[in-house]
DNA sequence: AATATATGTAAAGTACCCTTGACATGAATA
DNA sequence: TATTCATGTCAAGGGTACTTTACATATATT
């Protein structure tokens, strides 16, 4: 799975304090999740999806078979 | 947050069991999302939005403030 | 040289997704 | 009555999403 949260984050010239701010996550959590160390839960992609108002689809772009 | 998995698969005469098998996940986890007791993983959900044909968003309802 | 900003790594703990397995219930049907 | 099918509960365990804290690096500015 690839996420498009750096490129995202970065048109709205926003930094990752700002993101996790808005998100009420950690910092960390940005972090990981734009180096794609995991992957975020269900409503935590949605608030994403909502904060650069496209569709958690579009956000992150699902390849075949992955794990559960 | 709310989920239509359960409409969307008697739409489709699926049972639990036929369900769990298309997604390569155990019938219990079906049961719990049905039953909202815990909120599915976004590679889940992405699964379930292809075998009902629809987007993540339209497959669950959320409302306000989460829990990320 | 020193300070500030943005990004990164590491480690340890908590909460929860998902698993397996065993057993229970209600409705249909032989 | 007995069996089958679909659905459900309960409990224990593994893996991982997310947290907090502390420290590191690169760039820019004073």
């Amino acid at each position: 799975m690839k996420t498009l949260i750096r490129e995202k984050r970065k048109e709205r010239n926003m930094t990752q304090e700002e993101l996790s701010e808005a998100l009420k996550v950690s910092r960390q959590t940005i972090i990981s999740l734009e180096k794609g160390k995991y992957k975020p839960s269900l409503v935590l992609a949605h608030k994403l999806a909502q904060i650069f108002e496209c569709t958690i689809e579009d956000l992150f772009i699902f390849e075949g078979d992955e794990n559960v």
